[in-house]
DNA sequence: ATTGGATGTAACC
DNA sequence: TGGTTACCCTCCAA
C-alpha cells in the first residue's frame, strides 16, 4: 500500500516527551493543547531533518517541556497572569545580581516582599502623604524666588507642566492644546515636527510658548494659542542622507540667564542656539563619546554656568558652560548602563539624582562634595524594554527637603489578578518608598510622570494617555481656579526611511481627570484598552 | 480581528 | 570588530 511505501522512505519520527514533570497545573491546560505546534512557546519543537540524507536517519521531535528563557528543563519562566515567574538562571530582574529572583530580591517593592513598605500603604490616598508632606512645618518656609510659578519651567521627556500647561508629545506629530476646565476639548497641532519630540520646555519668559527639540533634527518654538511655530534650528538641511548622517535632537534644555536653548544629538554633540537671535552660536561641542546620544541635558536651577548631561555613554557629567569643550568636564558620574536622565535639585540645585537601566537611582546629595561615587544607589525597576519612553525620576519641585521624587515604576504588581505599573514616590534620602500610585483602571507602564510646580497634582504620561493625579479630597469640588487651565498634548513623529527616531511609546492625547465624572464619559476608550491587557 | 514589524540596547559569538 | 539575537507588561498599520 501507497502509506507504507512513504513510510520507509522517509525517516523515522521520534517524540521526546517531557517525563519528570510534565503533570500540568489545571489553569494552564488549555495552553497545552495549543502550544504543541508552536515552538517558542515553553515547549521546544526540535526537528533534526536532513533533506539530503534521505530516509534513514530519524527526525527528532522534542516536547519536552523547557524554560522559555533559558530553553532548559526542570523550570519554567514568564507570566503566569499577571504574575512574572523569573527563570531561576539569570540575574535577578530587578537588581541585576545573579543567586535569586526577583521574587526573593531584598530590593522588591511589593508589599509581600517589600524592602519598606510605608506604612500608609493601602491605608490611605497615597496622595495624602506626598502632599501632606508639602505642608508640613517645613514647607512654611518661604520658597526661593527661582521656583515662583510664574518662572517655574522643566520638562522631561515627554511632558511639561507649568503653571497651567502640560505639553506631552506623541509620535505621530500632533500637537493637542487641552483646556484643564474643558478636558475635552483638545486643539491639535501636526505638523511643527516632522519626526517625534525628544524634550520639551516651557519658556521661561511666556508660559504658552514651548520648545521642543525633536528626532528631525530642528529645535522648535511653538506659540501654543496659534500654533505658530518657529524653527531654531535644523541640523539636516539636506534631508535624509541615510542613517550615518541624519542627526537627531535628544537632550534639551534652556538656560534663561544666558538667553540660549541648548540641545544635544545622537552622535554626542552639544549645540547652543541664543533665543533671540535665532542663531546657532559657536560650534558643535563633543561632550559625550562620539556616537552616542546625549538624552538629558539640564541647567543648574541656581547656577547657570553649570550644565548636567547624560547619555547612552553609562556617563551624567557636570560641565561649566563658561570653558566648555571636549573633554573638559569637571566631573564624570559613571553608570553601570545607561543613564536615562540627570536632574540637579530644583531648589539648591546641589543634588543630584539619576536614573539609569541599571534600575537604579543614583543620588549626590551635594556637587559640593566628592563626586566620585554616588551618594546613594535606590534599586527600583524601571529598566525598559525597547518600545517604552525611557523612565526618568523627577524631582518634587514643592518639596523643600529635596529628597522627594516621582517615577514610574516597570515590573508589574499583581492586582486582584491584573498587572498594574504604579507610580512610586520614592524617599532619596533614605530610599524609602514612601507611596505608590495606581489605578485598576490604568493598566499601563507609566514612564513619565511630573509634579505640577505648586499644586496638588501629578501628570502622568503612560503609553497611550495623560492621565492627571489629585488627592482624593481635591477631585470633589471642581475648583473655579483651574479655569483657564490647558493641558496641552503635543509630539511629532513621521518615521523616514523607517530607520530612525521613533519612539513608540509617546504620551499622547486622552486626559483623565481623576473625577468620575469625567471619566465615565472616556469609559469606552478606557475599557477597551483595559480588556486588550486583561486578555493576556 | 489578528499579527508582524519597527524600534534600542546589550550580550553573545 | 560586526553580525546576530534576545528582550517582563507597545503600538499601529497591514
Amino acid at each position: 500500500m501507497a502509506p507504507q511505501t512513504r513510510r520507509t522512505s522517509f525517516p523515522k519520527v521520534i517524540i521526546e516527551k517531557d517525563t519528570d514533570s510534565e503533570q500540568s497545573s489545571s489553569e494552564e491546560e488549555e495552553e497545552e493543547e495549543g502550544e504543541v505546534s508552536e515552538g517558542e512557546n515553553g515547549k521546544e519543537v526540535e526537528e533534526t531533518l536532513d533533506a539530503k540524507r534521505k530516509g534513514k536517519s530519524p527526525i527528532c521531535i522534542s516536547l519536552k517541556k523547557v524554560c522559555k528563557v533559558c530553553k532548559k528543563a526542570g523550570h519554567e519562566a514568564g507570566f503566569k497572569g499577571a504574575t512574572y515567574i523569573d527563570c531561576p538562571m539569570k540575574p535577578c530582574f530587578l537588581c541585576k545580581m545573579p543567586g535569586h529572583t526577583t521574587m526573593t530580591c531584598p530590593h522588591r517593592v511589593s508589599t509581600e516582599y517589600g524592602v519598606i513598605p510605608t506604612s500608609l500603604r493601602n491605608s490611605r490616598n497615597p496622595f495624602a502623604y506626598v502632599f501632606e508632606r508639602q505642608l508640613g512645618p517645613t514647607n512654611s518656609r518661604i520658597k526661593p524666588a527661582y521656583v515662583i510659578p510664574d518662572q517655574w519651567c522643566g520638562c522631561f521627556m515627554t511632558i511639561d507642566i507649568s503653571l497651567s500647561l502640560i505639553v506631552t508629545r506623541k509620535k505621530k506629530g500632533q500637537v493637542g492644546v487641552w483646556d484643564f476646565g474643558k478636558v475635552y476639548e483638545k486643539i491639535v497641532y501636526g505638523n511643527i515636527h516632522s519626526c517625534i519630540v525628544n524634550n520639551m520646555r516651557f519658556s521661561p519668559i511666556n508660559d504658552g510658548t514651548v520648545y521642543a527639540a525633536s528626532s528631525d533634527g530642528t529645535i522648535s518654538c511653538t506659540d501654543l494659542e496659534t500654533g505658530i511655530s518657529l524653527s531654531l534650528m535644523n541640523l539636516n538641511p539636506d534631508g535624509w542622507q541615510g542613517p550615518g548622517s541624519w542627526r537627531m535632537l535628544y537632550g534639551m534644555d534652556l538656560n534663561k540667564e544666558k538667553g540660549v536653548v541648548l540641545v544635544a544629538d545622537n552622535f554626542g554633540y552639544l549645540y547652543s542656539v541664543d533665543i533671540r537671535a535665532n542663531n546657532k552660536t559657536g560650534e558643535a561641542i563633543l561632550i559625550h563619546k562620539r556616537g552616542s546620544k546625549v538624552v538629558g541635558l539640564h541647567c543648574n536651577p541656581v547656577q547657570p554656568d553649570l550644565l548636567l548631561s547624560c547619555g547612552n555613554d553609562h556617563y551624567a557629567r557636570i560641565w561649566d558652560m563658561r570653558r566648555i569643550e571636549a573633554c573638559s568636564s569637571l566631573y564624570e558620574l559613571a553608570h553601570k548602563r545607561v543613564v536615562n536622565s540627570a536632574y540637579f535639585s530644583p531648589l539648591s540645585g546641589s543634588k543630584i539624582v539619576t536614573t539609569s537601566q541599571d534600575n537604579r537611582l543614583r543620588v549626590w546629595d551635594s556637587i559640593f562634595g566628592n563626586l566620585d561615587s554616588p551618594s546613594r544607589e535606590i534599586v527600583h525597576s524601571h529598566d525598559f524594554n525597547r518600545h517604552l519612553t525611557p523612565f526618568r525620576a523627577e524631582w518634587d519641585p514643592k518639596d523643600p527637603s529635596e529628597s522627594l521624587v516621582v517615577v514610574g515604576r516597570y515590573i508589574s504588581e499583581n492586582y486582584n489578578g491584573a498587572a498594574l505599573h504604579p507610580i512610586d514616590f520614592i524617599d532619596i534620602s533614605t530610599g524609602q518608598l514612601v507611596a505608590e500610585i495606581m489605578d485598576p483602571n490604568i493598566t499601563t507602564i507609566s514612564p513619565v510622570n511630573k509634579l505640577h510646580p505648586c499644586d496638588d497634582v501629578l501628570a502622568s504620561g503612560s503609553s497611550r494617555s495623560l492621565f492627571i493625579w489629585r488627592p482624593k479630597e481635591k477631585c470633589e469640588p471642581v475648583e473655579q481656579k483651574d479655569e483657564g487651565k490647558i493641558i496641552v498634548c503635543s509630539g511629532a513623529g513621521k518615521k523616514r526611511g523607517g530607520k530612525f527616531g521613533d519612539d513608540s511609546d509617546a504620551s499622547d492625547g486622552d486626559l483623565f481627570s481623576s473625577k468620575g465624572k469625567n471619566l465615565k464619559s472616556k469609559k469606552s476608550s478606557l475599557k477597551s484598552y483595559k480588556s486588550q491587557k486583561v486578555k493576556r
